[in-house]
DNA sequence: GTCTATATGCGGATAGAC
DNA sequence: GTCTATCCGCATATAGAC
């Protein structure tokens, strides 16, 4: 405390607030030097182009994301309420100072058409993450299909933070009901549909 | 057939295509005039600026996103099919000649922190009308909160839309299979979630 | 109404000194 | 390793002719 953070966090620290709230393409390189207070000729010399940075300062907002949702899940001990705590983890995750205005991930996904590889690489990886981590989460409990549960699951999420884009301040209780109700759906044994 | 369309027509075409499929910023004015086949004094004559293009086009698209929608629920009689036919429509809406990469009202709020006011109200009232919409739907259903209800399916909606960020062809199965749970489960009189 | 040509400003990236 | 200064290309928007 009161040494100062090093180049590249203080360059990742200002890339992952200004990209993730302002947008990648609206945000120019020098708002990040400015932030970070290094010159252009730093910046490029620890990160060969500005798609680099991106990808950089994902990867580490992802490992930050699992660390928090780690917290919340070993809040609880119940099947159920281990695997409904990511709603809580996200709430946890937007609080903190650098929260992004919806989702750092999906909205780098959306800004690129064809996203250059070691940014979709990173993008892919928190998709990736999640499912499989839900999943497994989902398997500890009675579950007809814990696949299929992650999925909806996944859709929830990802809903809830889109709604964030219609809604600056979204409230999480809507997720939340909708995924308890998933979950006590899921106990039984696919049951298709003409109700 | 055959007599080509106005120019203002022709714009707007090629507004729509490029912009919800590339993304706004990524767009230059070039390639819509290139596409439309018109010069840029021709469409700045037009539409004052790039942002009154934008809000243009996405005003057109809602247009046709409300007949398309309509069209769905006209095929349907029982409230509950009407209602669900939001996710129909949804996949009609995509097949269409100019379908966004995801959604093209969500997409362009994505692409602004602080969206101009022309902007903003055209993403706004998408919003507004999905909303409204669902709710009168809903209502005609016994459902023990048809407020509720709608929010919940503006969320999967959202969350639909989202996940072909994810992965480009998403299918709309699971949204369809949440909405049906949500809707079954709305009969029942608010049980607040400890199964 | 539509064109050609251009003014004007900005953004990513680099050269070369220290 | 970090700086200052700058190259180069591109994007929005406009002037003025036809």
């Amino acid at each position: 405390m009161g040494s100062r953070a090093s180049t590249i966090d203080r360059i990742l620290n200002a890339a992952e607030e200004h990209f993730f709230r302002d947008g990648i393409a609206s945000t120019p390189i020098d708002a990040i030097t400015a932030a970070a207070d290094v010159s252009s000729a730093t910046l490029y010399r620890a990160f060969p182009s500005k798609n680099d940075l991106v990808s950089a300062a994902l990867r580490r907002r992802h490992a930050a994301w699992l660390t928090v949702w780690d917290e919340a899940i070993d809040r609880y001990t119940a099947p159920r309420d281990r695997l409904l705590a990511v709603f809580e983890a996200i709430d946890d995750f937007a609080d903190r100072p650098m929260g992004a205005r919806w989702c750092a991930f999906l909205g780098t996904a959306a800004e690129f058409t064809d996203a250059p590889p070691v940014i979709l690489e990173a993008v892919n990886l928190d998709t990736d993450t999640l499912r499989t981590r839900l999943e497994q989460l989902a398997r500890k409990l009675p579950a007809a299909d814990p696949t299929g549960l992650a999925e909806q699951l996944l859709l929830i999420i990802t809903g809830h933070l889109g709604m964030r884009l219609r809604n600056s301040n979204y409230p999480s209780a809507t997720a939340l009901t909708i995924g308890q109700h998933l979950v006590a759906e899921s106990r039984r044994p696919h049951r298709p549909s003409n109700n």
